[in-house]
DNA sequence: ACCTTACTACGAAAAAATTCGTAATAAAGT
DNA sequence: ACTTTATTACGAATTTTTTCGTAGTAAGGT
């Protein structure tokens, strides 16, 4: 896996993943962050560097595509947060997450329902 | 909540979770890192600094104890990486949890029990 | 044509985190 | 008593991440 995105570079490719390809204006404006926008602009190029994510000119703007897949990089986010944080019990952090978290009863029937086709295995 | 430990710090609070209070030498031989005891050292030093550790004087050396406690300190982190990487959403982190990392039958099991309770409510 | 605006590129400063060298010191070994 | 060893304290270098200022440029408005 290529190396584990920043703090910044995780909300923009948030921004990217829900609304998909966006220019520099766009995600600096979703941005909550008080920030400049050459800063937004700098990270956008830096993740452009380290191949986080593709751009093609757009008249006289650049649309940047998240090429960093969502599932995957949530994935890879997971495991290591596993070990870092709960010291490798995925269950622990589960529990922790069903308990403390706001989960509809609806969300929470359908974990239920993966419980059961994992138990059948 | 206090500030966010960093990931160098996580590692050594996981070490004092898990064996309690211990000295830089200890920690530095639990980390599987490759660096030098000084930098043990100072960042442990920094987390007393910080409030994160206490310690006393053990002999020569000092003895350091956790402050930060465990469960607290995994909420605040799991809140933060539920924000940061499912958009907010507790229960697709757990679903990929459940679904792609080792969760035995027992634990399954546990974790449908506390969704029962959950669904009393 | 001229002015304003919106963009990129680039460099560098600032902030945060990690790393380690050196010095001082006290204990332990011989 | 002397030497080796293990420790802390401290400062500074390095690395990583975030921040922003400035300059150049092309498009759009007037």
């Amino acid at each position: 896996m290529e190396k584990k995105p920043t703090d910044s570079e995780l909300e923009i490719l948030q921004i990217l993943w829900r609304k998909g390809p966006a220019t520099v204006r766009e995600i600096h404006e979703e941005l909550s962050k008080d920030v400049g926008y050459t800063t937004t602009l700098k990270i956008m190029q830096l993740m452009f560097e380290k191949g986080l994510v593709t751009r093609t000119e757009e008249g006289r703007s650049h649309l940047y595509t998240a090429l960093a897949q969502e599932t995957s990089t949530q994935q890879t986010l997971l495991e290591r947060f596993i070990d870092n944080t709960y010291r490798g019990s995925a269950s622990r952090l589960v529990m922790q997450a069903l308990g403390n978290q706001n989960v509809s009863r609806e969300e929470l029937d359908e974990i239920k329902k993966l419980i059961q086709s994992l138990e059948k295995l």
